[in-house]
DNA sequence: CCGCTTTGTCCTGCGACAGGAGAAAGTCGT
DNA sequence: ACGACTTTCTCCTGTCGCAGGACAAAGCGG
């Protein structure tokens, strides 16, 4: 199949694109009542998104009282492919134009492993999904990385966890075999515009979205736009410092956030509790596995194992005391909270609060929603399909 | 003398008059290399610009070759009042239309004393400067508080500091008494705002400006523009917390950056060091005054007192820890140190950077400058004075 | 079948604007 | 002193974007 390789010509037909997209199909009047324009200007506009195949009519709706109006939605054919690239696995999903996931597939892979192997297998989890009937091409793809990105450019920097993709060309490789336009950025951010598109963040303008996986990062969005800082490193929060002349960290210094908390941290926590006898609960599952999990921390905790619960108080609190600062720094509307460890729940959730408002200034925290991310791992791929859905609906 | 009352009518005058004011008077052909424009629309909109007075022609340029051009500059006659309302004083600058200071005064007040009678203390400072001769009348003024405003409204809300400002309509109120245009933002905005105008920030799209005055602020821009936060209150980092568990404060928290550093901090510590005599400048001092303030303590170090030194250091290194955190999670390109204690100069500095480079993430650091704000007491005033600018200076 | 409503199309006229032609006002070389 | 060239600024004309009225199409209810 042929894909679409149109983009709006203008601002117009940009904005058009993007009310489809977030409003679902539309008549060309109510689509009239969103957009400044007259509603001449509009016909033509439409027309003209018509003729390049971005847009189709899509039969009459119901009537309102009147003439029926024509449908019309975004192209039905078009295909974005959403890929999430955490430490321990790779998420890939498809979606349609308005970015409902069609098809998604998750594969545990160790991202140290470098980009040409998780590229194999990202690959081929793109060929399963068109193989699986829900796309015979895309249109875009989104990719999220774990570490800092130069953003224009689509290249990893300088990332601690994936030292292999330093200056690996990301962007230009994936665009090369999927022969389509392609986007990258931190997978945080994607996490970020993700729930800001279809989760609790929506109509949010300045939000704070923490995820917890193996490391801890942060999304940033003002205005409604995903902020990344001077070099791309903007939210990477996992090391800043919870307690002075704390432990040791990975990264050289000591007390950084994620030397006590996040999914290593927790592991190793964990391990430690097992082998000392303080828990039998994880000393069974240790026996079991020969290793342990955060999974296996929140089993644990959930069969209401006392040295679980604490290990994941204790982390929240560690987080909640960090996002404090933040918190009386960027004064957000909202603080989400995601990323693999969200099963650890509202043992979690709590301690977070409880620290953030007892720390951070009542101006900032009177009126500040502290939530759970809504979207779990979709958050990541819907965020990516998201990201180069931005792009492709630009002019161009 | 009578007002200019007149408003840009477009974006294309608004960006007119921008241009004007951050480059200097220029000629029809310079600025027409600047702006996206044909010569024969810039033509109109300049002289539409000439018939309201917004910018007057003034006289000939020197040849560059050929025909010599007219100098197009802003209204000569455009006055602009900036306030920055400080814990302890007041300083109100007259500016013109490109925000160069023409007259400049300070006294020193207590912000506590209230609204009304700052206010009257203002207009009285504000009719010297007329009576001085820079202005005969103000086309609007900017104001800075010492607490967080809700903007768009020019109204303080729960300011720590000054209890009795909370709700005051400064806005209305000094518009209705100076008969113009008012815009009223927190002071650390507006100490931003100056050192990007016309002092360190020139030229730099995201950074912080850390203001340590009585207490600490944060001037936070993103993209050019200040970011406010969701209630006013972004940049409130004088109650991060900097040691776990540590000195109480006055906020009723325990281990505020604030009850370890700025000018009140280093006031009480540096009594009670003069009272332990463990300095005897301090204590000279304390006997000589009845009490002692950050500028006693500036003195005692460039005096070589030990004590005093070590007190900043202790202060810088205590900021500096914050200012790491911050620096990693914001990734700005710059940090703008600034506010009263700047008199203790680069030990300070020193101190802050040492922490700052210490703690932070090589990649959010690799190419940060650490600097003192280049304006003094005028980077207030004239962030004052842009704030209004920046107002009359947009589409009516 | 007749009003009334909603939706969508067509047409005309206005205003924004680009870009060429040319006038004005210089410099420089001979 | 004069002509060639440059820069600056003005004027004019044609094009394009666009708003808004008139009108056609299509549906509803009585």
């Amino acid at each position: 199949m042929r894909r679409m390789t149109a983009r709006p010509a203008n601002a117009h037909q940009a904005r058009l694109l993007r009310l489809l997209r977030d409003g679902g199909p539309n008549s060309r009047a109510q689509l009239g009542d969103q957009i400044d324009l007259s509603r001449s200007k509009l016909a033509v506009e439409i027309d003209r998104l018509l003729e390049t195949g971005l847009v189709a009519a899509d039969g009459l709706a119901a009537s309102r009282g009147g003439r029926r109006s024509h449908n019309i939605r975004l192209a039905p054919g078009l295909r974005l492919l959403g890929v999430d690239i955490g430490a321990t696995s790779v998420d890939v999903a498809v979606t349609n134009a308005e970015l409902e996931i069609l098809g998604h597939l998750n594969q545990p892979m160790d991202v140290r492993e470098g980009p040409v192997a998780v590229f194999e297998q990202v690959l081929d989890m793109a060929a399963k999904l068109r193989a699986s009937g829900v796309a015979e091409g895309f249109d875009g793809a989104g990719i999220g990385v774990p570490g800092p990105v130069r953003f224009p450019e689509g290249v990893p920097v300088a990332p601690p966890i994936m030292p292999g993709w330093d200056g690996f060309p990301v962007r230009e490789a994936l665009s090369q075999e999927l022969g389509c336009p392609v986007m990258v950025d931190n997978d945080v951010n994607l996490m970020a515009m993700g729930e800001q598109h279809a989760g609790v963040a929506r109509s949010v303008k300045d939000f704070l979205c923490v995820k917890i996986g193996t490391g801890i990062g942060c999304g940033i969005v003002v205005g409604g736009e995903v902020y990344r800082g001077t070099t791309g490193s903007a939210g990477d929060i996992g090391h800043i410092q919870a307690e002075p002349d704390g432990r040791p960290c990975a990264c050289g210094n000591h007390g950084c956030l994620e030397a006590y908390f996040g999914g290593a941290a927790l592991a190793r926590d964990a391990e430690a509790a097992a082998r000392d006898g303080r828990s039998a609960e994880l000393a069974a599952r240790l026996e079991e596995m020969g290793s342990l999990a955060a999974t296996d921390v929140a089993a644990a905790a959930s069969a209401g194992d006392a040295t679980a619960l604490d290990l994941i108080r204790e982390g929240g609190t560690r987080t909640g005391q960090v996002i404090a600062g933040l918190v009386s720094f960027f004064n957000p509307g909202l603080v989400v909270i995601g990323g693999g460890v969200t099963g650890l729940g509202h043992t979690l959730l709590a301690a977070i609060r409880t620290q953030v408002y007892r720390q951070s200034l009542p101006l900032a925290t009177g009126n500040l929603p502290i939530v759970l991310g809504e979207l779990g791992p979709a958050a990541g791929v819907t965020g990516a399909a998201r990201l180069i859905s931005d792009h492709l609906f630009s002019p161009a």
